[in-house]
DNA sequence: CGTTCAGTTGACCATGATCAAGAGTGGTGG
DNA sequence: CCACCACTCTTGATCATGGTCAACTGAACG
């Protein structure tokens, strides 16, 4: 069975035995486990190296003066924080881990051999790059756009989907260790707002949610409550139950080039 | 004087002479000029050339089935729309042209020798991509958690000194096209809405704006009013009137790794 | 078995949305 | 050159989504 950061990255490019031995190699080297809400890494330090997620959650984010918080995005397994390393001279998001993590840590040489002797995997991690990106744009847009209701409803869809392309869901349900509270620093509502609307969500029976796990039995469902459209992840293979086809072009669009 | 695509890289990264050249060449051999209010690019098409925004101001934005849009970056002079091309299939992101534009396109096999035979460039243009990012990470926390005074100074503050790192403000004024519907889409706030808040901070002194020129008289106060700190552009030299030596780090994060 | 943290509920409030109408302003064609 | 049209900006009245404050319950963990 592969690792999630093999697994991750052959969702978007074709690897051959030697990326696949050379990425397992990679994350066996320096493994470390992390409790969980502790801090990985924070604003304003200088980068160090880079880290893999092997199994938990961890939570970017950034803090106003005034102390509010923002998660401006989750790693799961096979997410890579923070490719910044050769580049940024400063971090500008903390880190922290919501459950136990466990990561590989990846220092700066080794990556650079990676990435000059293994161009399918540089061009994969690139991809990667490029959808935590398009992930971004989307959070602007709920947070910008969508009622309390679909931020939320949107927010269970792309986690369950991002869960699913690295193997981490189970039929109709996955773990979850979100607290409300977390899901409220995620969706700019407060923690009593999103109690409220994960009421609604569970009684009009669109999730189960419940002791750390999320079930969700009709994910389409789910997807219009949501006003969410897979095609921003940029998942390959998506499953049956996904809404993939559903044309993508609206039809009001005015003017062409 | 430069091109603002060598500016912008000069920004991060130092330039050889042969650089310098290199991108004076890209920038001129394939130029066009659009109207203003076009889409250049649109969600769901294959990508084909990359474009430098050499003048003019043009918006990323998604579309919501229900027809509302929310912008979700601005690309100004210097700016490249879309590095996605040699990764993803398919764009993600529509892009509209906000004024008339005058850009440079650079076909596919052109990026790649560039790519290949000047580091210096392809560094520089990572740390783009990367501050891009980071960009995307403040406007989420602008949407999540900024009230609405506070959303349109921050805008106006990270505007005006992006196009102060390109050259093309002038003193404490610059160039400002949106209408007040476009910077409704950009902060996720009614156009109503925004006319308010611009007379309040018309009436507070803390902005010009009127004919499509903005003019910031104390930038320290407006950066008060929008809870701005200009670390996450990652802007190298920052100028007199900029709040970045102040210290990021806040008292009240707990616990260390 | 007590302490802490997550979840829940209720009452009230405020920010910003909605709806509607009118006043500039600029560009275009007759 | 003027008339018209379209778009942007402005203002007012009313409404709703979601925030705030406060208290209480329940589960987990040492």
């Amino acid at each position: 069975m592969p690792n999630a950061l093999t697994r991750r990255l052959e969702e978007y490019t074709p690897l051959a035995d030697a990326d696949r031995a050379e990425l397992a190699h990679l994350c066996s080297q320096s493994i470390h486990t992390v409790g969980a809400r502790l801090d990985l890494i924070r604003e304003g330090d200088a980068p160090r190296s880079i880290y893999v997620i092997l199994d938990g959650w961890a939570g970017h984010y950034r803090t106003l003066e005034d102390g509010r918080r923002q998660i401006v995005d989750f790693a799961i397994p096979g997410d890579l924080c923070d490719v910044n390393l050769f580049i940024l001279d400063r971090v500008d998001t903390s880190i922290c881990s919501i459950t136990r993590l466990k990561v590989a840590e990846v220092g700066r040489e080794e990556f650079r051999r990676v990435i000059t002797n293994f161009p399918n995997i540089t061009t994969a991690l690139w991809w990667v790059e490029l959808v935590s990106k398009s992930i971004h744009r989307e959070w602007i847009v709920s947070a910008g756009q969508r009622s309390a209701r679909q931020r939320i409803a949107h927010l269970f869809c792309e986690i369950f989907l991002r869960l699913e392309s690295v193997g981490l869901t189970d039929g109709f349900a996955c773990d979850f260790p979100l607290t409300q509270t977390d899901i409220a620093e995620t969706t700019g509502l407060t923690a009593v707002h999103v109690n409220r609307t994960l009421q609604e969500l569970r009684r009009d029976g669109l999730i189960v949610f419940e002791r750390r796990r999320l079930t969700i039995p009709d994910l389409l469902a789910l997807q219009g409550a949501g006003l969410f459209n897979p095609n921003y992840l940029h998942i390959r293979r998506l499953n049956r139950h996904t809404d993939a086809g559903r044309e993508v072009r609206e039809g009001g669009i005015k003017e062409g080039r």
